[in-house]
DNA sequence: AAAGTTCTTGACTGCGCGCTCAAGAATGAT
DNA sequence: ATCATTCTTGAGCGCGCAGTCAAGAACTTT
């Protein structure tokens, strides 16, 4: 150990995190990192190795927190799928918000620019859609086991279908339909779940 | 009059919507657009006035055609329901095949991409997504009429839940889930129609 | 206090980007 | 045949990109 560093790693991670979730990968610059992060290229190549580097941890980093967010968020509920139907509305909320609506989800936007040429980035993404894909099931399973959800249907396959329709949802949300096309969909995906 | 062009204008455009399609905008350089539209960059700026241009040209080649598509296949069909459920199924096989699976949409591509920072695309998407879903929207309606549709249904939220979630599929599929899952989306969207 | 190591700084590099333009070629009008 | 006009050609523009590096600063160890 000799000169430590000046800043905190997942600080920085944090704010490019913000930065390539708002443009994306390509449309953020070394310099927007600059600017968002207070580093210099100097430090942020020395801790990063390159923007890909730097993108991949702000990926990891985004993933971990979602999946924290939504697992706490089925341990304080009593009733799993209660909290999935609490997850999704809020999901619809978030779409309709000025912030979350023009961002979409970063998981997704990575899937679409990059995931056809980028294997790290597509791995990375399919490994976060399994875990959340997965702890939705259980939630479903449990609420089968509770009663609160039909044993005839598929868990996975509900789970899945959830995913899917929350990241189309946060695709449409984007293109700026009227608040009634999203509030739609949000009833439409929780009728789905009865 | 004078000098006529040497090149077929709609030719050059779907060749352009091709590689835009596989590589987003941002994705694509001027470099990738001489090689595949085999004019060269004087001609390209010639005809289309810049890149952003030429992209907002392949939007809406794309967006035409698959519109034209989707109403034939209503026209073909007796039940419009029913070729509702058929253009489902084709859009889940669609996904899954090398193709198609590794694009996703173009529209929605672009939405994911741009809407955020340039309205002109945003505007073109959204315009698109309308159609869209109202055409949808009109098959269901038909389909209350001719008994096959849940008359209680709203046929608005519907269309636009079936959007969604096909959109969402396509970001899906990017990230190379196992077949199952998208069979799993498919079969759960049919669900929903019922 | 000196030595050794790592971090920070900011000017810098080469490159590929979107885009332009002067020159020549091809056409229709006269 | 000549002219006016537009298209094609391809070299090349300035710029901003991702990434580098030498020098100085900051810290630990001895």
């Amino acid at each position: 150990m000799v000169r430590p560093r000046e800043f905190d790693e997942d600080e920085v991670v944090q704010h490019a995190m913000d930065v390539f979730w708002r443009q994306g990968f390509q449309g953020t610059s070394i310099q927007d990192l600059v600017k968002a992060t207070g580093l210099l290229p100097g430090s942020l190549y020395g801790a990063f190795g390159d923007k890909h580097g730097l993108f991949i941890k702000a990926l990891d980093a985004y993933g971990e927190l979602t999946l924290k967010r939504l697992r706490s968020q089925f341990r304080e509920s009593g009733d799993p799928v209660e909290a999935l139907r609490q997850f999704i509305r809020e999901a619809g909320i978030d779409c309709q918000s000025q912030v979350f609506g023009d961002r979409g989800c970063l998981m997704g936007n990575t899937c679409t620019e990059l995931a056809a040429h980028d294997e790290v980035a597509r791995s990375r993404v399919e490994q976060f859609m399994v875990s959340l894909r997965d702890t939705m099931a259980d939630a479903l399973r449990r609420g089968q086991d509770l009663g609160t959800f039909d044993t005839g249907r598929d868990p996975n396959a509900v789970a899945t279908f959830i995913q899917c329709s929350l990241q189309g949802m946060a695709v449409l949300a984007k293109s700026r339909p009227g608040p009634a096309a999203i509030h739609g969909v949000v009833s439409e995906l929780l009728r789905a779940l009865d």
